[in-house]
DNA sequence: GCACGAAGGACCC
DNA sequence: CACCAGGGTCCTTCGACT
């Protein structure tokens, strides 16, 4: 279609803020593990598929992640491709792959011409943020990360035995979220749809979700954790932050020792595995609890020599908050490592914005938060549907009438009322559009929903309906607060 | 020139 | 046989407003 796809959107090219205006990181301000977004990304130079296939999320669903010794990649990756191609999803991941090299081919325009300046000046500022970012490290901490293993997956197995030692997993046929090692040597992941999984292992079993089921099991272990931390921070389901600091100081035991003990706790509590990472800060306990993952637990020592040797040969990808596009972004500059951030710090400066670049360092220098507590405000609250192809205008509506009502159930039953009312389109090319209003006082029921999102259905629908043959769409709400 | 609402993305689980 | 979720958070850029 029209390039009006390509959203005149820049990169995190930046050289608008210089860098004496850095700021630091509030104590309490945002969620360190958030990274640089809305970058651009790289692609092929060359022929479709077989670069797609490498290069694409497609292809990428194969490689990097454990598990897959009993399977040839190749293979999966060549049945995913088959499976894939043609679709209309393939498709738009196509298209934004091309976007992305547009993007990737002028920021490497600019890098090029960086590389042939004199950039000494620089470096010492540079150096001076770098400066700035060490003063930030903090080893007074003990923080742990904990991540069930497989989880789901695992409590269906637990409660169905049949279930076990099969390759399974957890979701439907257009989506698993989550399968078991078993269905991971296959080269079945989670985020893949059931129908692909299938075709990678057909006798794979896919179970339901029971989302009840996980959030008991959850508040289960969350009971446990606050019996070493009653200030953690649950990131999601099954997933958690623990600062035991001052739990050790307790009891005359090690960390290490500490850690095993809450995952024995859950196991006998649960029948169900835990594995943890265990260092000085958040950045570095998450990266940690992959590392023996599952049944397993990783410790980093408080210490600056330990946490470098560490964290420089580290692949970027492995900093939670450097995605696929990200990654990508940094290996065309040719940093694959953490180590690499460092040493390309003035271009890294140069090339992006200063918060971006505050992200990188800090994660290069295992400088992370190790703010640990349990208060969450929420900032948005959305329900979204994915349903197929809608023709009329009415049809829209009355999609709109009953999310409008589960949102204001959702809402009545956390008290929260929100200003701003958005709807996300998905069109039938994957397209995604969102259109959104605030308004001036505060809602929650599902009348006033409903009327506003009808509004803005109404103003767009000739815009967005027409565009796109027949489908799917979605339409998705979120109440701002 | 600024604060802010809106739209688009990147990422995470 | 067939055709890729749903819930959230944060960051950037743009442009109408004051």
């Amino acid at each position: 279609m029209e390039s009006d796809i390509l959203d005149s959107h820049g990169f995190l090219i930046g050289e608008e803020l210089e860098g004496d205006d850095f700021h630091y990181v509030e104590e309490d301000q945002k969620n360190e593990n958030i990274g640089p977004s809305s970058i651009p990304y790289p692609s092929s130079t060359g022929s479709k598929n077989n670069d797609l296939i490498r290069n694409s999320r497609i292809g990428e669903l194969a490689s990097n992640k454990a598990g897959l010794q009993g399977i040839d990649k190749e293979k999966v990756k060549q049945i995913i491709y088959e499976a894939s191609k043609n679709s209309a999803f393939y498709l738009n991941e196509e298209k934004k792959d091309e976007a992305l090299s547009i993007k990737l081919k002028q920021m490497m325009k600019k890098y090029e011409s960086l590389k042939k300046q004199n950039l000494s000046t620089i470096n010492s500022k540079v150096d001076n943020l770098v400066q700035v970012a060490e003063r930030e490290r903090d080893l007074s901490h003990i923080i742990v990360h904990i991540d069930m293993d497989a989880f789901y997956a695992s409590i269906e197995e637990r409660d169905n035995p049949s279930l076990r030692n099969k390759p399974m997993a957890v979701g439907d046929n257009s989506m698993l979220t989550t399968s078991n090692y078993e269905a991971r040597n296959y080269g079945v992941r989670s985020a893949m749809p059931g129908f692909i999984a299938k075709k990678l292992c057909p006798e794979l079993i896919i179970v339901p979700c029971n989302f009840d089921k996980y959030r008991a099991v959850s508040k289960q272990i969350r009971e446990i954790f606050s019996r070493y931390d009653p200030d953690y921070t649950p990131m999601s389901l099954d997933e958690a932050y623990l600062d035991i600091t001052k739990y050790l100081d307790t009891i005359d035991e090690s960390p290490d020792n500490v850690v095993e003990q809450i995952r024995r706790e859950i196991h006998e509590e649960t029948k169900l595995t835990a594995s943890a990472g265990i260092a000085a800060n958040k950045l570095l306990a998450k990266i940690c609890s992959d590392l023996n993952k599952p049944n397993g637990q990783y410790r980093l020592q408080n210490n600056v020599d330990d946490i470098m040797n560490f964290i420089r040969p580290l692949s970027v990808r492995k900093i939670p908050g450097i995605g696929r596009v990200t990654e990508r972004i940094l290996n065309e500059m040719d940093i694959k490592t953490c180590g690499a951030i460092l040493d390309n710090r003035v271009y890294i400066h140069q090339m992006f914005s200063s918060s971006s670049f505050n992200f990188f360092i800090r994660a290069a220098l295992g400088i992370g938060s190790n703010i640990v507590k349990t208060d969450h405000k929420r900032k948005s609250k959305s329900i979204s549907r994915t349903f197929s192809s809608l023709s009329k205008p009415d049809d829209l509506y009355e999609k709109l009438r009953e999310l409008a009502d589960h949102l204001a159930a959702d809402l009545l039953k956390e008290r929260l009322q929100g200003k701003t009312i958005a709807i996300t389109f998905k069109l039938v090319n994957f397209k995604m559009i969102t259109r959104e209003r605030s308004v001036k006082k505060y809602i929650h029921t599902a009348d006033d929903i409903y009327n506003i999102g009808k509004q803005v259905i109404f103003i767009n629908i000739n815009r967005i309906i027409p565009l796109q043959t027949f489908e799917s769409t979605l339409i998705t709400f979120i109440n701002r607060f």
